[in-house]
DNA sequence: CATGAATGAGCGTTCATTCAT
DNA sequence: AATGAATGAACGCTCATTCAT
């Protein structure tokens, strides 16, 4: 992903970076309307340098996006390594989940803006959904998690995660939703309880 | 919301009410970014006619909103209508919150539009929220709604549900979360859990 | 070609010519290249008028073009008109020729510009060739104009008219070229004069 | 034009070389308007040594555009060279044009694009234009040229074919152009076919 | 009042040219 | 020298909004 072709120069590595970061902040901050222009500047380059780098504006957020996959699937990784060693599945999950939020947060406006643009962020045949996937099967098997969940579960909950929210909230939404992922969870029938 | 100061003409009526119907389908089919013109012609009337009932497009957008909130505040008060007609309170605001997501599909590009526009969609303070307010005591009272719940609860599955997919995906999305809101729920303790 | 669906308002009518003034005048002194922001400035109008008129700069250009190929065809048909009443049919042909030359000479840039911009200003299949076909007859008939003479010639001729020189050149161009249509320089025999 | 203060480096030729050679061909190719970085990655070079070769576009059109009146005038004093071993001077004048034509629709593109960029393609007082008086002079006397025929008309005719046409239309241009040059031709007097 | 033409700031993008490496 | 990254003015075009008809 940060290999080239032939190494860049120093500079362009590093203006690659500082437009990276650039539109990152400023589409969290703005939204996905923010001008490349606007982004330029905020990196300190002209706009050529810009287009040089991202030919078009869904490249520039295509990268950011990508950039956001990438963390994402470090994150499963890790949380796999985790409990490869021992820790529980469903701690490492729950953990995974609040992390990935966390980040989600700040890559709000990109994922919205993504799909008008017609760049898409798909986690699916990735590195992260065989983690994830491996982890699951963990969580089961110590039945600590759901029978039926599957990563597709994953993905619903982290798309639906209330990333434009304050901090507060989000803690507040994983505390409600997060055991459902519990095999506990699962023996809940609505219809009984509403029978009560 | 639609009180106006003086009574309007009938066929002023008549524009507001297809101007509100072309914003809600077109901003739905084409995302927020549709044009006032486009509006206005799917509507039938000129540019200028837009602009009479709606200033800006900010104000349009958030008119299409309001429709929503009242459309929500209905289905609030209708469900408490049932639940103090002997409805199991449970089923009542699972009911009310599937009736909810599938609105909200509907108004999803407005919704997404909104906060770009500077519109808001505040549920807070309305009848809305006392509706559900009676009807989370009922559930409390009857053991089967867990005893945290609060409307801001409500409002956060709400506006984190994966209105922007599919259908199976959303029915996924309420399996896995809606149990979430019983007693029964409550008891779940991620930590132990985590501990078997 | 100028009638509307709807009568345009008179205003719009008064920007529309303004427009194609100072495209023509425009594109005539500076090249196809001109901004259409610089022509807009020239017409007195903004740009977003403009494009109201001539959706891109392939229409505004395509519009000069066909107000020009319109000329051409009045030029002809008036052309033919004469040669009906009994006036000479080389001497109307001449003169037509004489015309174009001066007409196309405003138009030159507007014509070298079309093919970049994929607008095309075709004359064939038009009022003008069907003149011009008659008129070739005429002389023909008269004995005036070679027997071989096409509709395509006149065409190879006018596009191939010196229009962005000066006046004198011109004249000069058309003392040399206009004598091949008749009937005598048809006797010429190039390479028979070469071995005299 | 080709002879620098300094004899330059054998790679500096050449580079110069390739570029001049990328430079007509992408011209030919695409228009007047290809860019300087297409022109480079033709040629094989950066645009930083297209640039030191050349300063500005308007010095590579110029360049490409000297090569052509170069050839030109090869073409100009081989003919004369042709005459003065007895060959008859009306068929060479039309072995040349016929070859200038020939050479002229490759640099078409060039020659189009010089204006707008300020070059120019001067043939005056160029070793063109003294053995072209010559060869004019010469077909006088043989009887066979128009005895007002100047070298400026020469220029005009060039300047005047349709280079940006098919080989078929150039030929019958040709056809219907070159017997304007002779001795014949100056002696139909339009005015008088006119009245016949 | 409705109409729709006019406005003009702003957008994404290009490209001749410069300059650090 | 050669390289190619950086510059930034300019372009074609859009669209929320205004205003003459």
């Amino acid at each position: 992903m940060t290999i080239q072709q032939r190494p860049m120069r120093a500079d362009a590595i590093r203006n690659r970076a500082k437009i990276l970061d650039a539109a990152r902040a400023e589409i969290a901050a703005q939204g996905p309307d923010v001008g490349m222009e606007v982004i330029a500047a905020t990196a300190g380059v002209a706009v050529g340098t810009l287009y040089r780098h991202f030919p078009t504006k869904t490249d520039l957020v295509g990268a950011v996006l990508a950039e956001y996959v990438e963390q994402i699937t470090n994150e499963a990784e890790a949380a796999l390594d985790r409990a490869r060693s021992g820790a529980s599945p469903l701690g490492v999950i729950v953990e995974f989940l609040h992390e990935v939020i966390r980040i989600s947060a700040i890559n709000e406006a990109a994922k919205s803006a993504a799909p008008a643009l017609g760049a898409a962020a798909d986690l699916d045949e990735s590195r992260a959904a065989s983690a994830l996937a491996e982890l699951i099967e963990k969580g089961i098997a110590a039945g600590q998690i759901r029978q039926d969940l599957t990563v597709a579960d994953i993905y619903i909950l982290i798309s639906a995660a209330p990333l434009d929210q304050e901090e507060p909230v989000r803690e507040r939404w994983a505390a409600l939703v997060l055991p459902c992922l519990t095999a506990d969870a699962a023996r809940i029938d609505l219809d009984e309880v509403g029978q009560r």
